[in-house]
DNA sequence: CTTGACTCTGGACTACACTCCAGGGTGTAG
DNA sequence: CTACACCCTGGAGTGTAGTCCAGAGTCAAG
């Protein structure tokens, strides 16, 4: 298969596929003798999981590192669990951040209701000495 | 004052004021004879403002536009309310994404101590061909 | 053999909100 | 007057995950 095949299967760009080439999640591709890449089902197979666990939250270099377990002829769970773990804690902190800012939104705006129904022409948003 | 008590004051660097004048943020600030910035006690009132609705979630770009209503004479509630409401908006979009993405991660948590459990050897998330 | 679609490389560019730097000047306490 | 802390400017660099580009080459069909 060449480049945008696989791109089409997986729903990457081009571009990117290279990108992973270049930045190390993918081997470099065997080439035609013109220098095409050629790709077969693994290299499918490694970049839907790329694609699966990006899903999951993971950047590139935590793929990188994941890629080398998968890498292993054995596989076991462990120090996926692992990684797992530690990305749900920091979700869960960055979903806490974001139900604060959310409260904090609701609050600047009940407050700006309020001054609407008072006519007032000044907004306690911009005006205000508030934390 | 001079820039790095402001910056104490604030709890901002030096580098950021600096920053905020060359966007625009801030008005050049007034010199000295030997071009050192002064500031007063408005400078670091809006400094504040840019804080305050920075922690609201509002980009450089966005603050930028609140700067200029900050700026009227007459500062009515409701463009000022207008952008909370959207951003509100764009806040619980994330947090529903970040809900979605924590419920993934629980589930292949789940899945990788199922395997755990059997003691297997093969990790469902490295192998795996779950969506 | 030509055409047209595809591919190659290396590098520049994007958004965001700063930070860090060199090389120089300023302000003020003692 | 001398230290010493502070400040100035302009520009480069940070991380992230790519996208976009020019200029050149390749592949397959007809």
């Amino acid at each position: 298969m060449q480049i945008g095949i696989v791109a089409k299967k997986i729903g990457l760009s081009v571009d990117a596929i290279r990108f992973y080439e270049r930045n190390s999640l993918l081997p470099r591709a065997a080439r035609t003798q013109g220098g095409f890449r050629r790709y077969g089902e693994s290299d499918v197979e490694t970049l839907a999981f790329i694609r699966r666990v990006q899903r999951l939250g993971f950047k590139l270099s935590e793929i990188r590192s994941l890629l080398k377990l998968r890498g292993n002829r054995v596989q076991p769970c462990a120090p996926v669990r692992r990684r797992l773990q530690e990305k749900l804690v920091d979700v869960r902190r960055r979903l806490t951040d974001l139900q604060k800012l959310e409260r904090e939104l609701r609050l600047a705006l009940r407050s700006c209701n309020k001054e609407l129904r008072k006519r007032s022409a000044h907004c306690p948003i911009l005006r205000g000495t508030n934390a």
